[in-house]
DNA sequence: ACCTGAACACCGTTCAAGT
DNA sequence: ACCTGAACACCGTTCAAGT
């Protein structure tokens, strides 16, 4: 790829950077890593990958970044840039509003799930920021103080795990394989959770609406929704 | 190790088999996968060590096994065999407790969260029944069928989200590396959801009786616990 | 300052061949 | 039926050296 870089000697080096390529910076770095993420999946992200895409060896790399883990947290700063809570209207409308932005963004790149937790809290800024807009529309919602922290980690949680699993289970429904499920698993049989893609969206939207539910009622605020029951397309 | 075979013979050949080892059985191949897990951690765990525990070479797996991803979904199968809700009891603190067993069993060998995802619904006898145990709880707190699916969803997303977090993360609380979180992300800086593993019960507790509870109320039976507020150690 | 080649210590999986 | 050795096609990371 990238032979965007036309070759100006008659020199035998097969370099890019011998063949006249400005200086590679971090950016490049971490945004070539975006893209062969998007492209190839996790599992297709190497290093040595990365700088065959980017006309280098692996060696290079390792100026711009630390190791890999970094190359990724890099990616998640950025894929997260955008995720941002409406910057008006009622605690619940917004809180639920980043909950969706969140599960959008990440569902595209639900590897940095992972890389997010191995990160601990040696989160970068736009990460930082995000968390921070949750907790304060959390805290918003009149709950004590001391419940919010538990609040923010039951809807991390579930953002989490809910993009987690959708993202890494085949999106088909196609149901167990075992002979006979329907005799050794009644309750299975009976309410199959197919993970069908209008399944998946309706049942975030419950998940989210649930969760939201049990912190309003305390101070009062009308339920969003009602907790059960909404029309199937 | 497994020295357990006893020298026969003075032949030179070093091969276990070789030595009189007895056959080994696809249960000997789990097991050790098991223990390498447990001691080593997931990536500690790789078919050449596996080999070399078991004093063979990597290709011998390959007739046990048909490739990694088989191996680990056997130690899901062996690490849920012991997880079932009490048998007697209301059904909300079956629930709760099946909850707990899932989290304890899962929280030694986090991983398994990420075989499981992967595996979409071809899971094993023993991971279904744990499913058909859930649901069948679920759909005995008297919600409306048809929501059965999704409340289910709600739950398994929180255990594992939980799981996979409080595993992943360092279990030290240390805090935002930046300059000044105060300054930057005051929400944050108010409510640190430091992940001390007493927090952790606690948010554990906090979260499922919040879902729980959220499923109660509309037959009227009595909440679980209230919803916030319960004294700290 | 930025890049390179070569090396080190690993991976999962296949396959023909042995017993 | 069960196992082996050797090979294939990969990994992440380091390091002395080059420009």
């Amino acid at each position: 790829m990238s032979r965007s870089a036309f070759k100006k000697t008659g020199r035998k080096s097969t370099s890019a950077r011998a063949k006249g390529r400005v200086a590679l910076t971090r950016e490049d770095v971490v945004a070539a890593g975006a893209r062969l993420l998007d492209s190839e999946g996790i599992d297709g992200v190497s290093m040595r990958r990365l700088a065959d895409v980017l006309d280098t060896g692996p060696a290079t790399l390792y100026w711009h970044v630390r190791d890999k883990h970094e190359l990724l947290s890099a990616v998640l700063e950025e894929t997260l840039r955008d995720v941002r809570a409406p910057s008006a209207g009622p605690w619940d409308e917004r809180l639920l509003e980043l909950l969706r932005r969140g599960r959008s963004a990440l569902r595209a790149r639900p590897a940095l799930i992972d890389v997010l937790w191995r990160s601990g809290w040696e989160l970068g800024p736009e990460t930082l920021r995000v968390v921070d807009e949750a907790i304060g529309l959390i805290a918003a919602s009149g709950i004590p103080d001391r419940d919010v922290a538990d609040v923010y980690y039951t809807f991390t949680t579930f953002l989490f795990g809910f993009v987690a699993a959708e993202a890494t289970s085949p999106g088909t429904g196609r149901f167990p394989a075992s002979k006979d499920p329907t005799r050794a698993f009644p309750h299975l049989a009976k309410h199959r959770p197919a993970a069908d893609p209008a399944g998946m969206d309706r049942r975030f939207e419950a998940g989210i609406a649930r969760l939201v539910a049990s912190l309003a009622p305390i101070r009062g605020v009308k339920a969003i929704r009602p907790r059960h029951s909404r029309a199937r397309s």
